[in-house]
DNA sequence: CTACACCTTATACTATACTATAAGGTCAAG
DNA sequence: CTTGACCTTATAGTATAGTATAAGGTGTAG
């Protein structure tokens, strides 16, 4: 398995060394291996770890509540009741997350889709992409 | 239509008055009327409309996207073409949005499944829980 | 007409999540 | 054996999104 030091991780993530060095002090990256002079070592792991972290940032979770989500996804073998309560609770929660994305979703849809088709020769943005399966999951409108 | 005052609104909405015009200041509400005195005046529109922006936020949206979505919402009658693509924009966002959500909700869901089921007499939360169907759109595991 | 709760603006402070800087140590290439 | 790109820690600064405070005006109840 390879060996990487923050400068590659930081590439190959697209996040900033320093904000990997904050990540770990938050308790989001466990302290890493390091060499002879101090230099840290990553794996893919850590590689992984940074990208779920910054997918749950974008998809509205902050810092502390994912410190919690890797703590549960990763202590799932010895999870005990309070955890896993504490688990389907983010679960729940996660439900209501999408269902207002999917609501907010259609609601941005159907405001696009009162544009007027008819102006001039240019068909409608919207319909073209849908011909083209360019979105995926097209719901019923107002539904 | 009942007028508000912002003290009222913000007690409706649970969001701090000053909060509220913090919204206005940054362009996401627009300035409400006044009394001669000079007090702001909102009615229930604007009630739902800190209610989306609330809403927004907690998915993961930033003030300014908030702004943009709110305009998008709003303009949908005579959208042009540049706002239809950027409306779509936000919708094809959402889609992934959504897809991620849901992925990490069943790889939550997973670790919970891990859980040791024998544990003396108590049964499974987690089933318990689906045998209730407080858990929404079960998702199929490892889909 | 005076309390008291409420409103106004302006300004300052806070928490979260980075981001940059300083001062110095490491390591491979030339 | 020095140059330059990299690493280290510590500390300071920034952007976003509020939150609190000060100093004063409004409105209604007693």
């Amino acid at each position: 398995m390879s060996i990487f030091s923050i400068g590659q991780v930081a590439r190959k993530t697209g996040v900033g060394a320093e904000t990997i060095r904050f990540y770990e002090k938050e308790g989001l990256l466990e302290a890493s291996a390091r060499t002879k002079s101090g230099y840290r070592q990553y794996n893919q792991q850590s590689i992984e770890r940074i990208h779920f972290i910054r997918q749950a940032k974008y998809l509205g979770f902050t810092l502390k509540e994912i410190r919690e989500l890797l703590y549960l996804l990763a202590e799932s073998r010895d999870m005990c009741q309070d955890m896993q309560q504490s688990a389907l609770l983010k679960i729940t929660e996660m439900d209501q997350k999408i269902a207002a994305l999917q609501a907010l979703r259609i609601k941005l849809l159907n405001a696009v889709m009162l544009c007027d088709t008819d102006n001039g020769s240019e068909m409608c943005p919207i319909l073209n992409m849908l011909e083209h399966e360019d979105i995926q999951n097209l719901p019923t409108l107002n539904g």
